[in-house]
DNA sequence: TATGAATGAGTCTTCATTCAT
DNA sequence: AATGAATGAAGACTCATTCAT
């Protein structure tokens, strides 16, 4: 029933016009019509190639999520001792931000958080075509052999690795979100900078050793 | 021009219906027949007390929020030494989710994305009535003074406090949002302490004081 | 689901103005937006009275069949003796459509053919909802009793009535339908005497009876 | 400007494919793509061969037209006496439609009916390529010679031959659609009996002819 | 004040037809 | 000659909003 994409490249075409619209006015704003028109293509030929609206903003969930997370994999599987790759893992988040979402691409930022916000309806309601919280729990998995290795090697503290991945890429998630709504009011690189200090040696100031 | 309330409690009734809607369903698929319906009240009744959806949603919006940040308001403001503080905003932040957003009342959460959804874009395209940016710095100044108090106390290391703000906001957010997520995948209590020791003594295990 | 007809005056305006839609252009091409037009309401009215156009169609057929059929009832059931009542109905078929579905209603006819055409194709392809087959027996089953009664008094020559009565109306039909396309070429009067005469007394000269 | 066909076998199939399509679907839901396919070849090269769907329902008409009363025209011009004719005509409709539009053929009636409507419609509203009513009327000449035969033979009563050859075709009509769709109900040798018996000796019971 | 019947602007989607290959 | 990708006109249906009662 789905037609076969002929044309691979237009295609793509597509679901980049779809993540600008969506992203600008949202999923249920973003008309057909536009999409067509900024992929430079008839309307009817945006069916050729989706049949329908919910299948290409499917697409554009799996595309966007891929590119956007194949950072964290790469990192996640670099050959590097656990505190830098927590640490790099901070500096890719900000630096994914700006490089990837500034200027004109900045609005598709929001496209993620309606497809978080899709996936949770889904997920609460019953619907769960994406199953969200299994992509996450995916992504944590990402995370976890970090935190793992780190503690085998007694460089981290002994705490539940599950627990403590799960609160990084939380957190990782929130700081993302709120980097990316506020980033013209801070400083990104000083932003680094304590992030890392902050979360790997902590808020409190450790007692002076000879004490 | 927008009619002065009458009967604060239907206003009140609209709302509430507004929000199960709307956590339900979404904004946009929410129909003003239904909120009518499940207010107990006409169609056009609503818009006695509302001139558009887009009014219902402000309001949702203003009620939703201002009720969740109420306690992390009296918590802020409270007289209790900053580290302790902290910690408590973290358990808040899990229990907050566990007492009121169980049980049928669950998909509310889903408009708080939803409203940072929309305050997002209009932040990004201008529009922005609610200059969600604006309301996010309002909630880091709420963080802010304990943070600075920490510090000159001599407890809390001598970080930037804007950005240390900022960083525990964010995150603070971001676990709760994936907290509610998989609630039912990790125990509350582990998360808890995890959460405190890990922000506040860090995830770097500190070296043996005696070598 | 299907909203209470509220004004059933109104409703009766659709109606009609469907009939006259889809007699003309048929039932495919008649738009909603001619109907509505044509019954002095707006677009969306219509959809207050029918949750759709098939809906329409259906009660286009409802109405259209018992105004048009009523005749046959009163006739079928009238006090009269079977081979006048027989002749009666030619003549009423006659009549009906020159009365009926002349000048300005003369398209209204066709509706009964695609009636007649959307039953048989449900019919032969299973989905059935109006189930033809059986409307038409039941009008077959308002003829019987007339032919049984004069079988009964003698005056019908003792063929299988059912079988009868099935021929009869399938070539009331049949001459109906002729009769209405071709109606400018033939002179009513001539039709009736014609074919009451060829029906009950057949095409075939009796012999002379002193032979 | 219509392309002449080339390959008349090609166009054959197009024909083919387009009736049983039509006959299932009705003609406004049969799709170009759906009868391309079931012809197997490109939906562009219909075109080579139609240059509007409309026009592959006038050649579907055409064929099912010509093929349908083929049968009835060598029955017309056979040299036989009136009255046997008369009935034989009655016997080939009822066996026509045995043979030829049973089982998967079924549907195809339909066509007939859908060809009837279209060109009724077109026949009223004046659109009339087809002229239906000039079609019919050509049908009854077919028949007409038979009765005048008959007439002038001394068999038919002197009746007015065109009128009743109009009502003897049209019964025919009617009782072809009606036996179609309820074939599965009745005995067709004693429907062809009783037809014949009926149509050419009447209906009532002649005095007996001592009286 | 409360209502719900009426409305029409707005949108997805279909599909006959065209035309470059 | 054959194809099927591309197209856009067209149409059913939705729903926020209005307004007479």
């Amino acid at each position: 029933m789905i037609p076969l994409p002929k044309d691979e490249n237009k295609r793509r075409r597509i679901i980049k016009a779809a993540i600008q619209v969506f992203a600008e006015v949202g999923v249920s704003n973003g008309k057909i019509a536009t999409i067509a028109a900024k992929a430079g293509i008839g309307k009817g030929t945006v069916y050729e190639y989706f049949s329908s609206k919910e299948e290409i903003f499917a697409a554009v969930f799996e595309d966007f999520f891929i590119r956007m997370m194949s950072g964290y994999e790469d990192l996640a599987t670099a050959p590097m001792d656990p505190v830098r790759k927590i640490g790099m893992m901070f500096d890719y988040t900000y630096d994914y931000l700006d490089e990837h979402l500034s200027g004109d691409r900045g609005p598709e930022w929001l496209i993620f958080l309606e497809i978080f916000l899709r996936g949770y309806r889904d997920e609460m309601l019953g619907g769960g075509k994406l199953s969200f919280a299994n992509i996450l729990r995916d992504m944590y998995k990402l995370f976890k052999p970090i935190v793992d290795e780190g503690i085998s090697a007694g460089v981290f503290k002994p705490l539940d690795s599950e627990h403590v991945t799960f609160i990084i890429f939380a957190a990782l998630d929130g700081i993302g979100l709120h980097y990316f709504i506020n980033r013209d009011h801070y400083d990104k690189e000083k932003l680094k900078t304590i992030t890392k200090e902050f979360f790997l040696n902590g808020l409190i100031k450790p007692r002076t050793q000879g004490a």
